[in-house]
RNA sequence: CGGGACGUAGCUCAGCCUGGUAGAGCGCCUGCUUUGGGAGCAGGAUGUCGUCAGUUCGAAUCUGGCCGUCCCGACCA
């Protein structure tokens, strides 16, 4: 492969929902499976999950979260209870309506097939979410206010029977976590569910290196059943966004439906508040269209299970046991004295036998942080050669060994913070504000416009209708506090475009995935 | 679910129009050469041609159903 050739192909400039696939394939991360619209999670794939998973559990149960397991079949009426919760879902459940298979010879091939027989009374859907049957469960467990709140989460996986499947950004059966609280009051809800808003928030920030804007959904947007539903938008290289994370104020819908009630301190029935929120292994998706570049995967250290790969430089035999025992020496000594925020280094020497360029090249379409090299001559000057994945393959420094082991973890903070950088500037770039139906119309034109602020005192009516007409959502109602600079937000004009209305609130547009 | 394209070796694809039971490149394995770089040469292995049926003496090739993938649309918290 020539030198000037980029590891991904195409790039993406050129096609950038191939250059996705081709990242995914290149890295190792997942594959389709047999099964229509369902991935296989590769180990590098799965080991970001597990990491996520990992570090958001711990942010859960420091806020007073416990795990719990619900079942994967819902009993159909129980989806009915709250109506327009399941009208949103109904287009996109799997239903389980037999319980056993019968083998049946075919008289002319001679095969046996098996036949699905045992029909069951009542069909059961697999979980495309589960307030309702979570609800069931609280509903027995909540009696009197001093069961309140009630927080629990749930990792699991769901399905939902979708049209256009996208690794890992879409697909039938995915992972999440989702939360589902009870309170006692409406205030009380709406502050966990702007906690967990946060929380995602400061998650991406700080784990995925991902800048977001945080808003609340409109009526139309919001999810089937709730009261308000908060999202936070990651803008990814092709200036589309990605919902990245919800958490929904349920009001009082569910627990009126499944009846979870208690008894309130005054001595009378009182039907609780509940929240549910979730993120998903879309979230790798989102983190690979915002940072990985046309060589690959570039991953965020936090959720890297290799931060640290070793590449032992052996160009002759006599020399390859010391290079290698080098190397080993050097992932104990990182392993067993370096923490990166909390944890021990995920450190891992490739003492495959394979050529060192092809190593190399395989590091970076994995999107390993920190590359080491470690040769004969490294050991004798006492250095090592360092290569960052945010910086280009072919930069390359060499830095003081016993200094590289001090300097690691910040090392691994600057590739993160270096990606949250460009990922924030790029999006800032990509967000402008419009004020007139003339700039709104041509900006949607455009093959990437971005996104754009406007003033908003439209109906739901009028959203549609712009929604259709230009193939954009209001992505968001942005909370101005955060996100959005001052200078851009004063840019919003104070009438709305649409109806000459002094604008309610400010609406974020844009193309979605 | 509608419109279009496609499904042949691990991957990318040729062969199909004009039916005679499979090919290339890359990858893989072996050997040699090379060695601060995804190298070179030689040899080798790998396919019930998506699936089920039909037409035929004979089907990767023709016909139909089904399944899947990709693109566009609808749908999508």
């Amino acid at each position: 492969m020539s030198a000037s050739q980029t590891a991904i192909q195409p790039t993406r400039q050129q096609d950038f929902p191939e250059w996705y696939q081709q990242v995914i394939k290149a890295a190792d991360l997942a594959e389709n499976s047999e099964t229509r619209g369902c991935m296989v999670i590769k180990p590098w794939g799965y080991g970001i999950w597990e990491l996520i998973h990992q570090q958001l559990d711990r942010r859960f149960k420091a806020t007073g979260h416990e795990n719990a397991y619900f079942p994967l079949l819902i009993p159909l009426s129980y989806l009915e209870k709250e109506a327009e919760h399941a009208e949103g879902f109904a287009t996109e459940c799997a239903v389980v309506t037999h319980h056993r298979l019968e083998a049946v010879k075919d008289d002319v091939t001679g095969k046996t097939k098996m036949i699905p027989t045992g029909e069951l009374a009542e069909p059961y859907v697999i979980r495309p979410t589960s307030e309702t049957i979570i609800g069931a469960a609280f509903a027995r467990w909540v009696q009197s206010y001093r069961d309140l709140p009630l927080l629990i989460n749930q990792w699991a996986n769901v399905m939902r029977w979708e049209m256009r499947p996208r690794l890992f950004l879409r697909t039938a059966e995915f992972l999440w976590q989702e939360g589902h609280t009870a309170h006692e009051t409406r205030d009380e809800a709406i502050v966990e569910t702007r906690m967990i808003h946060q929380l995602y928030q400061d998650f991406l920030r700080d784990h995925l290196a991902i800048p977001v804007i945080p808003g609340e959904k409109t009526e139309n947007e919001r999810f089937p059943g709730a009261d308000m539903t908060l999202t936070i938008e990651a803008m990814v290289q092709d200036k589309k966004a990605i919902q990245a994370g919800t958490s929904h104020y349920l009001g009082q819908n569910f627990s009126i439906a499944q009846n979870i009630s208690f008894a309130g301190r005054d001595g009378t029935q009182e039907f609780a508040h509940t929240t549910s929120w979730g993120v998903s292994t879309r979230l790798i998706g989102t983190l690979i269209m915002a940072h990985s570049d046309d060589d690959g995967l570039v991953l965020p250290p936090r959720v890297a299970t290799k931060q640290v790969v070793i590449i032992p430089v052996t160009p002759k035999e006599d020399t390859r046991e010391a290079v290698l025992a080098a190397c080993h020496a050097l992932a104990e000594t990182l392993r067993s004295t370096k923490t990166y925020h909390g944890d021990p280094l995920r450190v891992h020497v490739d003492a495959r036998d394979i050529q060192s360029g092809q190593k190399k090249w395989e590091w970076v379409k994995k999107g390993a942080p920190i590359r080491i090299e470690i040769g004969p001559r490294d050991i004798e000057s006492r250095k090592v050669c360092l290569q960052r994945r945010d910086q280009a393959p072919t930069e390359k420094s060499f830095m003081d060994k016993e200094e590289f082991i001090r300097m690691v973890p910040d090392l691994l903070q600057q590739v993160h913070d270096h990606l949250f950088a460009n990922a924030l500037k790029f999006r800032n770039e990509n967000i402008s504000a419009c004020n007139d139906a003339e700039a709104f119309h041509a900006h949607w034109s455009k093959e990437n416009p971005g996104w754009i602020l406007t003033p908003w005192a439209g109906s739901s009516e009028q959203e549609d209708q712009l929604s259709k007409q230009h193939k954009i959502t209001i992505r968001c109602l942005p909370i101005t506090e955060a996100g959005l600079s001052a200078d851009l937000l004063q840019k919003v004009a104070a009438y709305c475009f649409l109806t000459g209305k002094p604008r309610e609130t400010i609406a974020m547009w844009g193309r979605s995935y």
